[in-house]
DNA sequence: GTCGAATTTAGAATAGTTCTTGATATTGGT
DNA sequence: ACCAATATCAAGAACTATTCTAAATTCGAC
Protein backbone atom coordinates (compact mmCIF):
# COMPACT_ATOMS: atom_id res chain seq x y z
CA UNK A 1 0.00 0.00 0.00
CA UNK A 2 0.86 3.75 -0.94
CA UNK A 3 1.17 5.64 2.60
CA UNK A 4 3.27 8.77 2.70
CA UNK A 5 1.39 11.01 4.77
CA UNK A 6 3.57 13.65 5.14
CA UNK A 7 4.86 14.00 1.69
CA UNK A 8 3.39 16.60 -0.14
CA UNK A 9 1.11 16.02 -3.01
CA UNK A 10 3.30 16.78 -5.97
CA UNK A 11 5.96 14.46 -4.77
CA UNK A 12 3.86 11.86 -3.79
CA UNK A 13 4.80 8.68 -6.10
CA UNK A 14 1.80 6.26 -6.96
CA UNK A 15 2.75 3.46 -9.59
CA UNK A 16 1.67 2.90 -12.52
CA UNK A 17 -0.94 0.05 -11.36
CA UNK A 18 -2.11 -1.10 -8.26
CA UNK A 19 -3.78 -4.22 -7.61
CA UNK A 20 -4.36 -4.55 -10.98
CA UNK A 21 -5.69 -1.15 -11.83
CA UNK A 22 -4.44 1.36 -14.22
CA UNK A 23 -4.06 4.64 -12.93
CA UNK A 24 -4.56 6.97 -14.92
CA UNK A 25 -4.37 10.66 -14.14
CA UNK A 26 -7.33 11.13 -12.89
CA UNK A 27 -7.22 7.94 -10.72
CA UNK A 28 -3.68 8.95 -9.31
CA UNK A 29 -5.28 12.75 -8.58
CA UNK A 30 -8.47 10.64 -7.00
CA UNK A 31 -6.07 8.59 -4.64
CA UNK A 32 -3.28 11.17 -4.08
CA UNK A 33 -6.03 13.44 -2.50
CA UNK A 34 -7.32 10.98 0.03
CA UNK A 35 -3.90 10.00 0.85
CA UNK A 36 -3.05 13.61 1.47
CA UNK A 37 -5.88 14.99 3.81
CA UNK A 38 -7.62 11.73 5.60
CA UNK A 39 -10.46 13.19 6.79
CA UNK A 40 -12.74 11.06 4.95
CA UNK A 41 -14.11 13.33 2.42
CA UNK A 42 -17.30 12.77 0.43
CA UNK A 43 -17.20 12.45 -3.39
CA UNK A 44 -18.17 15.95 -3.47
CA UNK A 45 -15.04 17.03 -1.28
CA UNK A 46 -12.98 14.85 -3.13
CA UNK A 47 -14.41 16.62 -6.55
CA UNK A 48 -13.31 20.09 -5.49
CA UNK A 49 -9.92 19.02 -4.13
CA UNK A 50 -8.61 16.78 -7.40
CA UNK A 51 -9.79 19.96 -9.28
CA UNK A 52 -7.10 22.76 -7.94
CA UNK A 53 -4.75 20.17 -9.89
CA UNK A 54 -6.99 18.70 -12.52
CA UNK A 55 -9.80 21.55 -13.17
CA UNK A 56 -11.28 20.24 -16.16
CA UNK A 57 -12.45 16.71 -14.14
CA UNK A 58 -16.17 16.13 -14.01
CA UNK A 59 -18.08 15.32 -10.76
CA UNK A 60 -18.86 11.68 -12.73
CA UNK A 61 -15.02 10.85 -12.91
CA UNK A 62 -14.81 11.51 -9.58
CA UNK A 63 -17.47 8.96 -8.76
CA UNK A 64 -15.99 6.53 -11.53
CA UNK A 65 -12.15 6.49 -10.50
CA UNK A 66 -13.39 6.21 -6.63
CA UNK A 67 -15.79 2.92 -7.44
CA UNK A 68 -12.82 1.79 -9.46
CA UNK A 69 -10.71 2.58 -6.33
CA UNK A 70 -12.90 0.85 -3.97
CA UNK A 71 -13.69 -2.16 -6.22
CA UNK A 72 -10.03 -3.07 -6.36
CA UNK A 73 -9.37 -3.01 -2.36
CA UNK A 74 -7.30 0.09 -2.46
CA UNK A 75 -9.58 2.90 -0.93
CA UNK A 76 -12.83 2.09 1.42
CA UNK A 77 -16.35 3.42 1.15
CA UNK A 78 -17.65 4.44 4.89
CA UNK A 79 -20.98 5.77 5.14
CA UNK A 80 -22.47 7.20 8.09
CA UNK A 81 -26.32 6.85 8.46
CA UNK A 82 -27.81 8.06 5.24
CA UNK A 83 -25.16 10.82 4.56
CA UNK A 84 -23.01 10.77 1.50
CA UNK A 85 -20.48 8.14 1.26
CA UNK A 86 -17.20 8.91 2.49
CA UNK A 87 -13.68 7.66 1.36
CA UNK A 88 -10.90 6.58 3.18
CA UNK A 89 -7.33 5.14 2.29
CA UNK A 90 -7.20 3.17 5.19
CA UNK A 91 -7.91 -0.14 3.83
CA UNK A 92 -7.22 -2.61 6.90
CA UNK A 93 -9.69 -3.55 9.72
CA UNK A 94 -11.03 -0.34 11.57
CA UNK A 95 -14.30 0.83 12.65
CA UNK A 96 -14.92 5.36 12.67
CA UNK A 97 -15.90 7.25 15.76
CA UNK A 98 -17.69 9.67 14.85
CA UNK A 99 -17.37 13.21 16.96
CA UNK A 100 -21.07 14.44 17.25
CA UNK A 101 -20.45 17.85 18.18
CA UNK A 102 -17.08 18.30 16.05
CA UNK A 103 -18.68 16.03 13.35
CA UNK A 104 -14.71 14.58 13.30
CA UNK A 105 -14.54 11.14 12.07
CA UNK A 106 -11.34 9.56 14.28
CA UNK A 107 -10.60 6.11 12.89
CA UNK A 108 -10.94 3.07 15.74
CA UNK A 109 -8.67 0.52 15.49
CA UNK A 110 -8.97 -3.03 17.19
CA UNK A 111 -7.07 -3.74 20.37
CA UNK A 112 -4.01 -6.14 19.49
CA UNK A 113 -5.72 -9.93 19.62
CA UNK A 114 -9.27 -9.03 19.61
CA UNK A 115 -11.41 -11.18 17.14
CA UNK A 116 -14.83 -9.32 17.45
CA UNK A 117 -16.57 -11.97 16.30
CA UNK A 118 -15.96 -13.87 19.77
CA UNK A 119 -17.99 -11.59 21.41
CA UNK A 120 -20.87 -11.93 18.84
CA UNK A 121 -23.63 -14.45 18.95
CA UNK A 122 -23.86 -15.15 15.11
CA UNK A 123 -26.34 -17.01 13.54
CA UNK A 124 -25.23 -20.94 12.96
CA UNK A 125 -22.92 -21.10 10.36
CA UNK A 126 -22.45 -17.46 10.01
CA UNK A 127 -19.02 -16.76 7.74
CA UNK A 128 -18.26 -13.37 8.10
CA UNK A 129 -15.83 -11.76 5.20
CA UNK A 130 -16.38 -7.71 6.06
CA UNK A 131 -17.15 -6.14 9.44
CA UNK A 132 -17.83 -2.30 9.64
CA UNK A 133 -18.01 -0.72 13.01
CA UNK A 134 -19.56 2.57 13.53
CA UNK A 135 -19.47 4.43 17.29
CA UNK A 136 -21.17 7.65 17.94
CA UNK A 137 -20.50 10.37 21.15
CA UNK A 138 -18.28 13.54 21.41
CA UNK A 139 -14.95 13.91 22.69
CA UNK A 140 -14.19 15.48 25.97
CA UNK A 141 -16.24 16.06 28.81
CA UNK A 142 -20.76 15.24 28.26
CA UNK B 1 -42.00 -1.91 25.44
CA UNK B 2 -44.65 -3.79 23.62
CA UNK B 3 -43.95 -7.17 22.54
CA UNK B 4 -46.48 -9.90 21.87
CA UNK B 5 -44.42 -11.87 18.57
CA UNK B 6 -46.67 -14.82 18.08
CA UNK B 7 -50.00 -12.49 18.55
CA UNK B 8 -51.87 -11.52 15.18
CA UNK B 9 -52.29 -7.97 14.20
CA UNK B 10 -55.66 -7.42 14.94
CA UNK B 11 -55.07 -8.88 18.34
CA UNK B 12 -51.89 -6.64 19.13
CA UNK B 13 -52.99 -4.38 21.98
CA UNK B 14 -50.62 -1.30 21.98
CA UNK B 15 -51.18 1.69 24.20
CA UNK B 16 -52.50 4.85 23.41
CA UNK B 17 -49.01 6.36 24.43
CA UNK B 18 -45.65 5.14 24.12
CA UNK B 19 -42.57 6.93 25.28
CA UNK B 20 -44.48 10.23 25.05
CA UNK B 21 -45.55 9.77 21.72
CA UNK B 22 -49.37 9.67 20.81
CA UNK B 23 -50.30 6.69 19.27
CA UNK B 24 -52.35 7.96 16.03
CA UNK B 25 -54.15 5.21 13.78
CA UNK B 26 -51.40 5.46 11.54
CA UNK B 27 -48.23 5.24 13.96
CA UNK B 28 -49.93 2.42 15.47
CA UNK B 29 -50.09 0.14 12.37
CA UNK B 30 -46.80 1.37 11.06
CA UNK B 31 -45.62 -0.09 14.64
CA UNK B 32 -47.71 -3.03 14.64
CA UNK B 33 -46.48 -4.09 10.89
CA UNK B 34 -42.69 -3.47 12.58
CA UNK B 35 -43.57 -5.77 15.35
CA UNK B 36 -45.42 -8.21 13.37
CA UNK B 37 -42.50 -9.28 10.97
CA UNK B 38 -39.52 -8.68 12.05
CA UNK B 39 -37.50 -8.87 8.77
CA UNK B 40 -36.23 -5.58 8.44
CA UNK B 41 -38.46 -3.81 6.38
CA UNK B 42 -38.05 -0.48 4.03
CA UNK B 43 -40.43 2.41 4.93
CA UNK B 44 -41.68 1.01 1.54
CA UNK B 45 -42.24 -2.49 2.61
CA UNK B 46 -44.11 -0.94 5.27
CA UNK B 47 -46.20 1.29 3.47
CA UNK B 48 -47.11 -1.98 1.44
CA UNK B 49 -48.36 -3.62 4.66
CA UNK B 50 -50.16 -1.31 6.53
CA UNK B 51 -51.79 -0.58 3.21
CA UNK B 52 -53.82 -3.59 3.69
CA UNK B 53 -55.24 -2.12 6.96
CA UNK B 54 -55.34 1.44 6.28
CA UNK B 55 -55.86 1.61 2.74
CA UNK B 56 -55.65 5.21 2.34
CA UNK B 57 -52.52 6.12 4.26
CA UNK B 58 -49.72 7.60 2.20
CA UNK B 59 -46.36 7.01 1.92
CA UNK B 60 -44.63 10.21 3.30
CA UNK B 61 -47.26 9.06 6.69
CA UNK B 62 -45.26 6.08 6.53
CA UNK B 63 -42.26 8.18 6.74
CA UNK B 64 -43.36 10.68 9.27
CA UNK B 65 -44.91 7.55 11.77
CA UNK B 66 -41.38 6.33 11.18
CA UNK B 67 -39.31 9.13 11.72
CA UNK B 68 -41.60 10.03 14.84
CA UNK B 69 -41.46 6.22 16.25
CA UNK B 70 -37.42 6.19 15.38
CA UNK B 71 -36.80 9.94 17.35
CA UNK B 72 -39.07 8.20 20.21
CA UNK B 73 -36.45 5.58 20.32
CA UNK B 74 -39.49 3.39 19.72
CA UNK B 75 -37.83 1.81 16.43
CA UNK B 76 -34.52 1.98 15.02
CA UNK B 77 -33.15 2.70 12.09
CA UNK B 78 -30.88 0.96 10.08
CA UNK B 79 -29.22 1.21 7.16
CA UNK B 80 -26.91 -1.00 5.12
CA UNK B 81 -24.45 0.67 2.64
CA UNK B 82 -26.28 3.25 0.83
CA UNK B 83 -29.55 1.01 0.37
CA UNK B 84 -32.99 2.01 1.77
CA UNK B 85 -32.83 2.66 5.33
CA UNK B 86 -34.62 -0.48 7.12
CA UNK B 87 -36.93 -0.21 10.23
CA UNK B 88 -36.59 -2.72 13.32
CA UNK B 89 -38.86 -2.52 16.36
CA UNK B 90 -35.55 -3.99 18.68
CA UNK B 91 -34.15 -0.99 20.17
CA UNK B 92 -32.28 -2.96 22.42
CA UNK B 93 -28.20 -2.54 21.63
CA UNK B 94 -27.49 -5.63 19.15
CA UNK B 95 -25.85 -5.42 15.44
CA UNK B 96 -26.91 -7.08 12.15
CA UNK B 97 -25.44 -9.79 9.93
CA UNK B 98 -26.60 -9.14 6.70
CA UNK B 99 -26.41 -12.66 4.86
CA UNK B 100 -25.32 -11.60 0.96
CA UNK B 101 -26.39 -14.71 -0.84
CA UNK B 102 -30.13 -14.63 0.23
CA UNK B 103 -29.76 -10.85 1.30
CA UNK B 104 -31.62 -11.73 4.91
CA UNK B 105 -30.71 -9.77 7.67
CA UNK B 106 -29.95 -11.48 11.43
CA UNK B 107 -29.82 -9.63 14.91
CA UNK B 108 -26.45 -10.27 16.44
CA UNK B 109 -26.31 -9.45 19.66
CA UNK B 110 -23.22 -9.25 22.29
CA UNK B 111 -22.31 -12.23 24.32
CA UNK B 112 -22.90 -12.02 28.03
CA UNK B 113 -21.13 -9.50 29.92
CA UNK B 114 -19.02 -7.89 26.71
CA UNK B 115 -18.83 -4.41 26.61
CA UNK B 116 -17.44 -3.31 22.90
CA UNK B 117 -15.40 -0.46 23.85
CA UNK B 118 -13.25 -2.36 25.67
CA UNK B 119 -11.96 -3.94 22.45
CA UNK B 120 -10.99 -0.75 21.13
CA UNK B 121 -8.34 2.00 20.62
CA UNK B 122 -10.99 5.24 21.79
CA UNK B 123 -9.65 8.39 21.10
CA UNK B 124 -8.91 9.73 24.37
CA UNK B 125 -12.22 11.04 26.49
CA UNK B 126 -14.62 9.62 23.60
CA UNK B 127 -17.93 9.34 25.05
CA UNK B 128 -19.44 6.65 23.63
CA UNK B 129 -23.43 7.09 22.86
CA UNK B 130 -24.42 4.63 20.04
CA UNK B 131 -22.87 2.07 18.64
CA UNK B 132 -23.77 0.10 14.79
CA UNK B 133 -22.12 -3.07 14.05
CA UNK B 134 -22.96 -4.69 10.48
CA UNK B 135 -21.43 -7.70 9.73
CA UNK B 136 -21.79 -8.93 6.05
CA UNK B 137 -21.22 -12.68 4.80
CA UNK B 138 -22.92 -16.02 3.99
CA UNK B 139 -24.69 -18.82 6.35
CA UNK B 140 -23.45 -22.12 5.42
CA UNK B 141 -20.41 -23.09 3.43
CA UNK B 142 -18.66 -21.08 1.41
C1' DG C 1 0.74 6.12 -36.75
C1' DT C 2 -3.69 3.33 -36.67
C1' DC C 3 -7.31 0.70 -34.56
C1' DG C 4 -10.08 -1.06 -30.85
C1' DA C 5 -10.79 -0.78 -26.02
C1' DA C 6 -10.91 1.84 -21.93
C1' DT C 7 -11.72 6.11 -19.86
C1' DT C 8 -13.56 10.69 -19.34
C1' DT C 9 -17.02 14.21 -19.75
C1' DA C 10 -21.51 16.61 -19.41
C1' DG C 11 -25.80 16.35 -18.70
C1' DA C 12 -30.04 13.58 -18.17
C1' DA C 13 -32.20 10.19 -15.34
C1' DT C 14 -33.19 7.77 -11.11
C1' DA C 15 -34.37 6.53 -6.32
C1' DG C 16 -35.05 7.44 -1.78
C1' DT C 17 -36.36 10.80 1.13
C1' DT C 18 -37.93 15.36 2.66
C1' DC C 19 -40.66 19.42 2.13
C1' DT C 20 -44.87 22.15 1.31
C1' DT C 21 -49.47 23.09 1.52
C1' DG C 22 -53.98 22.52 2.52
C1' DA C 23 -57.18 19.31 4.72
C1' DT C 24 -58.45 16.61 8.77
C1' DA C 25 -58.37 15.13 13.37
C1' DT C 26 -57.47 15.79 18.28
C1' DT C 27 -56.95 18.27 22.58
C1' DG C 28 -57.79 21.59 26.17
C1' DG C 29 -60.32 25.54 27.93
C1' DT C 30 -64.73 27.37 28.75
C1' DA D 1 -70.69 20.25 24.02
C1' DC D 2 -68.39 24.11 21.43
C1' DC D 3 -64.56 26.53 19.85
C1' DA D 4 -59.87 27.68 19.17
C1' DA D 5 -55.27 25.98 19.09
C1' DT D 6 -52.40 22.33 17.97
C1' DA D 7 -50.98 18.15 15.91
C1' DT D 8 -51.26 15.02 12.26
C1' DC D 9 -52.15 13.44 7.60
C1' DA D 10 -52.25 13.24 2.40
C1' DA D 11 -50.65 14.25 -2.18
C1' DG D 12 -47.54 15.65 -4.90
C1' DA D 13 -43.55 18.66 -5.77
C1' DA D 14 -38.80 19.27 -4.68
C1' DC D 15 -34.33 17.84 -3.35
C1' DT D 16 -29.90 15.30 -3.21
C1' DA D 17 -26.70 11.83 -3.91
C1' DT D 18 -25.68 8.80 -7.21
C1' DT D 19 -25.91 6.30 -11.61
C1' DC D 20 -26.63 6.13 -16.43
C1' DT D 21 -26.04 7.50 -21.36
C1' DA D 22 -23.86 8.90 -25.26
C1' DA D 23 -20.34 11.25 -27.37
C1' DA D 24 -15.53 12.66 -27.18
C1' DT D 25 -10.92 11.68 -25.77
C1' DT D 26 -7.07 8.97 -24.44
C1' DC D 27 -4.46 4.85 -24.17
C1' DG D 28 -1.91 0.73 -25.45
C1' DA D 29 -0.87 -2.89 -28.65
C1' DC D 30 0.36 -3.76 -33.06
Amino acid sequence: MVDNLSVPSSEMVIPEEISGLRMTRQRREVYRTLLQDRDHPTANDVFVRVKESLPSISLATVYNCLEALVQHGIVRQVNFERESSRFCPNVAEHGHFHDRSTGVIHDVIFKPGVNLADFLELPEGAVVTDIELTLRGQLGSI
